[in-house]
DNA sequence: GCCAACGTTGGC
DNA sequence: GCCAACGTTGGC
C-alpha cells in the first residue's frame, strides 16, 4: 500500500465536507498540474492519503482513503486530467501543522516542505508512521 | 525549441 | 498584500 498527500483550501473543500459524504466519499477533482496527475495515475484502490488544509489552518487534519482508481476528471473540458474517488477514514485526533513538520527533522525530507505548490503528493512509510504518532493516533 | 512574460499557488 | 516558486503560453 502506498501513502499520498493531499491539499485543498478549506474554502473550497474541507475536511468537514469530506467526512459528511461518509463511506460513498467524493470525486476528488480540479487537479490541474501533471506531476499532481502522475501521482493520481498511481493510487490504488486501498491507498491512504493525508488530507492537508492549505492557507487556511495548514495542518494534517485527517486521513482519507482511495475508493476509485484514477477516470477522467468530468470538471476538465480538456479531458486530459484525471481524479480519483476518496471517502474519510479517520481524523488526527491532534493536527500536524507545517510549522510542527518543519522543525522535524524526520519530516525535513516531505514534498509539502520542497514542493510546497504540489496538490497531490507521494509520502514514504516513514513518514506517514510518524506524522500519525504526532497526530495521536 | 528557446525564453520572456504572465498567471497561479500558497506561505508568510 | 507581498513575493517566491514554478507551470504555461506565445512570439520568434
Amino acid at each position: 500500500m502506498a501513502y499520498w498527500l493531499v491539499k485543498s483550501e478549506p474554502s473550497t473543500w474541507s475536511w468537514a465536507q469530506q467526512v459528511a459524504k461518509g463511506a460513498k466519499g467524493e470525486a476528488w477533482t480540479g487537479v490541474r498540474n501533471h506531476t499532481a496527475k502522475q501521482n493520481l495515475m498511481k493510487m490504488k484502490t486501498g491507498d491512504r492519503a493525508f488530507f492537508y488544509h492549505s492557507n487556511e489552518g495548514k495542518e494534517i487534519v485527517g486521513i482519507v482513503e482511495v475508493i476509485r482508481e484514477a477516470y477522467p476528471d468530468p470538471t476538465d473540458e480538456s479531458g486530459k486530467f484525471v481524479c480519483v474517488d476518496i471517502k474519510a477514514d479517520r481524523a488526527l485526533s491532534k493536527p500536524v501543522t507545517l510549522a510542527a513538520i518543519k522543525v522535524d527533522a524526520a519530516l525535513a525530507e516531505m514534498e509539502l516542505i520542497k514542493y510546497s505548490r504540489l496538490s497531490v503528493q507521494g509520502v514514504t512509510a516513514a513518514q506517514w508512521k510518524h506524522v500519525c504518532k504526532l497526530g495521536g493516533l
